[in-house]
DNA sequence: TCTGGGGTCCTCGTACTC
DNA sequence: TCTGGAGTACGAGGACCC
């Protein structure tokens, strides 16, 4: 669901050399739209869009609304202006992480090496199997035919030997498409792209480079580091040269963890009775608790999001004394954070909770910890033999029994009190 | 036109320590 | 004892991604 601009001119055949264009980059068309029509046949044709409900956005675009000009992001009131006959449908976010995860189990038969970007994309290396299922595209095209098959989903592939250009491919790929960028193309691909194509370029840097006559990637890549510093910061500079000439080290990282989990809400009207607002931050609260739970997580630092009628938006932090996976904790301090803003007359328009700096609350974590700190190993070990000779090695349990070092305790039986 | 929700990463200012 | 600079940690905000 990529939203960089793409060239026209760049979707052609590049050639048809795959040696060394081991990154695969998968990219589902229009994934929730594509989801919504498995449920819906009968609207196969017509121009459908998930999301927009009350003061949303887009969040997917059927092929036929986007001939009305309308793309993701944007206001659904506008969409409808587009299109009068537009079909609008609710998110099923649920719905489309099992659906997900039946297409990551198809990118699972070809590698382990599957490293997902987002609900709907994923690189893969695909050097291990090669020797199996052949060269790089004969494997693109395996894996197109089985989403379909076995999915009835389109999806866009693009190959080439490094991340970034494989999902510049896959876009250009689009819709329902493969498209290779062999490596001595790459370069040449590359600088017949708009600048605002280059993975770190949004509307912003497009505006400033463009106030320096820099619109494409060719002048990037014709741009000294120096200039490119002084326009958008020495990090991005660097990384934009690099990019732009096609060096891009990163290899596919499978198995990522999360770096935070929260949530946000828009209200239907703004909200000023702090009161109410108290009660979404507890429910908000109670949602990322789960979540931490799930994933085995507890979290070190407490943040808030609070968006004005005006749009304008702060946020609040602070990091707590002990890790925690508990809503009461995590309630609590949102609570203090948003005692101390003060709000304006006309309300809030959004609120948010996040739960960051994520640490594993794993027994054997929290028993390292504690050996740090000269508890009693020899009692910690055989509680933590324990208790994995009850649960097994990869037990996980909530930090909240665990943290609170003055309320824990773990007899040589393995028992935690 | 009027702007969601889930995230990551970078920059800058400030406080603190040495 | 005071002061300034360097390094570091933290917090806030913004840009960007899908």
């Amino acid at each position: 669901m990529s939203r960089a601009p793409r060239s026209a001119a760049a979707r052609r055949s590049w050639g048809e050399d795959d040696t060394g264009c081991t990154i695969l980059h998968l990219d589902m068309d229009a994934f929730f739209v594509a989801v919504e029509l498995l449920d819906r046949p009968e609207l196969h044709g017509r121009p459908v869009i998930v999301g927009g409900q009350q003061r949303g956005v887009v969040a997917a675009a059927s092929y036929e609304a986007r001939r009305y000009g309308i793309h993701s992001a944007m206001p659904a009131s506008r969409a409808r202006a587009l299109c009068p006959d537009l079909v609008v449908l609710p998110a099923q976010r649920g719905r489309y992480v099992e659906v997900s995860r039946q297409v990551m189990q198809i990118l699972s038969e070809v590698t382990e090496t599957v490293e997902q970007l987002s609900i709907d994309e994923a690189f893969l290396d695909v050097r291990p199997a090669i020797r199996r299922m052949g060269p790089p595209t004969e494997i693109a095209r395996w894996l197109r035919r089985e989403i379909h098959t076995r999915l009835d989903l389109p999806a866009s592939v693009g190959l080439a030997s490094t991340k970034h250009v494989a999902k510049l491919a896959s876009a250009h790929a689009k819709p329902d498409g493969l498209l290779l960028i062999p490596a001595a193309a790459t370069v040449d691909f590359l600088h017949s792209l708009p600048a605002g194509a280059l993975w770190g370029v949004g509307e912003r840097a497009q505006q400033s480079l463009a106030a320096h006559g820099i619109e494409t990637v060719r002048d990037i890549a014709h741009t000294t580091e120096g200039e490119l510093r002084s326009i958008l910061g020495a990090a991005a500079a660097r990384k934009l040269l690099d990019l732009a000439w096609g060096r891009d080290p990163r290899p596919v990282q499978p198995g990522r963890e999360e770096k935070s989990i929260g949530t946000e809400s828009t209200f239907p009207q703004d909200v000023s009775d702090r009161a109410e607002l108290g009660r979404v931050l507890l429910s908000q609260a109670h949602a990322c608790a789960a979540r931490l739970r799930k994933a085995g997580f507890a979290a070190r630092r407490v943040a808030i999001k609070v968006r004005f009628p005006d749009f304008t938006t702060l946020t609040r932090s602070r990091t707590l004394a002990d890790p925690t996976d508990t809503a009461h904790d995590l309630h609590g301090a949102a609570m203090e954070l948003l005692a101390a803003v003060q709000l304006p007359r006309g309300g809030v328009r959004l609120l948010g909770l996040r739960a960051e700096q994520l640490q594993h609350a794993d027994v054997g974590v929290q028993m390292a910890l504690d050996f740090e700190e000269g508890a009693d190993s020899a009692a910690a070990e055989r509680a933590m033999d324990g208790v994995r000779a009850r649960f097994g090695n990869q037990v996980l349990l909530p930090a909240s029994l665990l943290t609170s070092r003055r309320s824990t305790t773990a007899d040589a039986s393995g028992d935690i009190s």
